[in-house]
DNA sequence: CTAATCCCGACGAATTCACTCGGGATTGAG
DNA sequence: CTCAATCCCGAGTGAATTCGTCGGGATTAG
């Protein structure tokens, strides 16, 4: 994806081009790039001179939607998924209370795929490669 | 560790007991809290009579504490280790520029973690069960 | 027509997870 | 002292998942 980010506007690129460009073996790149067309993040263009693109502009693909695209749902635990249609509740769900403590964690992890796009990952050619500072420094540390 | 919470103060249960309670296979939580033990969460009595105690009470232990016992170093990614020991860096650490992203996601987990303590999971006998709500929404928003 | 490209289903090796097995060491109670 | 309850521990196993491979078919530009 950050491969089709750089090439964004520059027509569609080949898989094999990409697999050469990220040293992927080209048959796995393609099982990769199926599903993701299958969420619709990316279309295609078959026969010679085609390749995949990217639907949207690098902005506005959430890196939540790539992760579920790739991965499914999101869900450190049965009992805590991302998607509602496949509310599987283990059968311990009785004897167990720890259930908030999975659904914090995917609250955590999804908030912050949900908050970077794909346009953050994506070098951009002359620009100083200055990170943006995460401020997250809560003191956890063990007393 | 929730048992062990519950029975926090009465003397050490004995991994029978445990088991039975929560219907795991006795042999395969002896291994899980011979982890917590090596970490110090737990200790141990042996002989007639023995079994395990946690070393604080509730209240003072982190679940992260608990799950980086049980599951080692908290880490998304090979690139993106709890553990300032291991840091493997992966061989693609050049071209790669995802690295962020994995870092971001393991704090909000490490965050999502050490901010519950045993203690928000012991179920309570006769109090009302009522999550207590985190406020612990620090913007993890891209710039 | 033909070469480049996507489409797709099946297979496979390595690793991890959630256990099982079989014994040995330590201790309290009788 | 003896014995039963308990912890200690290394090794093995079956299923699932991950990260791929393989082989061939369908489309399209030139």
């Amino acid at each position: 994806m950050v491969q089709l980010g750089r090439r964004y506007g520059t027509g569609p690129a080949s898989l094999t081009e990409m697999a050469a460009d990220e040293d992927l073996p080209r048959a796995y790149l393609e099982q990769l790039v199926m599903s993701l067309r299958d969420a619709g993040l990316v279309t295609s263009t078959r026969g010679a001179h085609g390749g995949y693109e990217l639907t949207s502009h690098p902005r506005d693909i959430r890196m939540g939607a790539v992760l579920r695209a790739l991965e499914g749902p999101i869900a450190p635990m049965v009992c805590a998924t991302d998607d509602p249609e496949h509310g599987t509740i283990c059968d311990r769900s009785s004897r167990c209370t720890v259930n908030v403590l999975w659904v914090r964690v995917r609250d955590a992890v999804t908030g912050a795929l949900d908050a970077m796009t794909l346009a953050d990952l994506v070098p951009i050619p002359g620009a100083p490669d200055t990170l943006p500072t995460t401020t997250l420094t809560g003191d956890l540390t063990a007393p």
